[in-house]
DNA sequence: TAAAAAGCAGACAGACCTGTCTACTTTTTA
DNA sequence: TAAAAAGTAGACAGGTCTGTCTGCTTTTTA
């Protein structure tokens, strides 16, 4: 097996279990047994549970950026476009392994002087907000780069509430009224 | 001191320490070191961490529900008595000690499985919904009691992105971007 | 084909954790 | 005022954790 391959094995496996159980209860020990990989090895390509938390973070974030924008793409052109990340999360939300938003579980569970993570997610939310605003550019004519900006963060403090409330109350109104609330400020 | 009050000292920093710290990374020792109490008179009190888990999050959301509801109180009856929630929260953000929601922290860092933890915090959110759901009663007529439902929980969805997202990014303009909305939505 | 790199299993150090227990002292209550 | 209740300090059991290290084997590379 190439080393590159062992690397993202180790990624996948510890943002599987890092994403479904919390990072904090996830153990080292897990991490190699599901990889079926010694602990030297691990550390071969980690110095720390930390840069694997690192690691994890920016996998999943990675796949959402990709997952999000070709998702979107594939929808008519105009506010649909839009709101249909709203569509987009509610196939997330339907999936088994659906669990919350990453950030908000991670940043959950460091402690507050953790830069590091703490950044990292910062920005990973800020990338999130621009992809909003590409899209609104894209789909929206007439609007000032100002409010285009307001409306992107509006939009996406409704998506973060409808992940975020969705996983708690374990239901789907929140990601429907969150749409709602958008074709609305859409007009 | 009265055995109530022990009680009520050890409640005040477990949610203190689990507030600021989060509920794993704060150990039993740091509980009863800060109290100053022995550690067989925490466990004289509370059959184990979970229950005092339990305790202070009943705590947060007793203090929660009567200070904003006194709040509101102190605001001119109509839409502004409604926004207020979100004035309320700004200074709630503002304190030194704001660590963002107390039940999206204790969740992301229990277990999938505790039924006891997860039943309690959706009850509190329902109880939030509910005083939103009066509060709209009170001050906005001719609305059927589905629009009221659908409005409680939009204006719910939009205050807790406000919390998330306003401790996410150390800033208060998601605060002000969903008093914004939420502004939009009783018009 | 030989040296270097990467893998393996697992022991170990040193630190943490929760919850129990002992032995003793102070406070409350009847 | 005596019994009961509640407090004290802290040792201890039994488990967890991260990260290091040893000794050996397999794979890759030059």
């Amino acid at each position: 097996m190439k080393q590159s391959e062992v690397k993202n094995r180790i990624i996948e496996t510890a943002s599987y279990l890092f994403y479904k159980n919390g990072y904090n209860l996830t153990g080292i020990n897990e991490i190699i047994s599901e990889t079926g990989i010694a602990k030297a090895t691990l550390y071969n390509h980690f110095k720390s549970k930390e840069d694997i938390c690192l690691a994890y973070l920016q996998f999943k974030n990675t796949s959402f950026l990709k997952d999000i924008e070709t998702y979107t793409a594939t929808k008519q052109k105009g506010k649909d476009q839009i709101l249909a990340i709203f569509d987009f999360l509610n196939l997330f939300f339907m999936d088994k392994d659906f669990n919350g938003c990453w950030c908000i579980k991670t940043v959950s569970e460091i402690p507050r002087d953790n830069d590091r993570i703490r950044t990292e997610i910062q920005s990973q939310k800020n990338s999130f907000i621009q992809l909003i605003n590409t899209l609104i550019t894209a789909n929206l004519e007439g609007l000032s780069k100002t409010q285009t900006e307001s409306l992107a963060r509006q939009i996406y403090l409704l998506y973060e509430s409808a992940v975020g409330e969705s996983h708690l109350h374990q239901a789907d109104w929140p990601i429907k009224e969150s749409k709602n609330l958008c074709t609305i400020i859409l007009n």
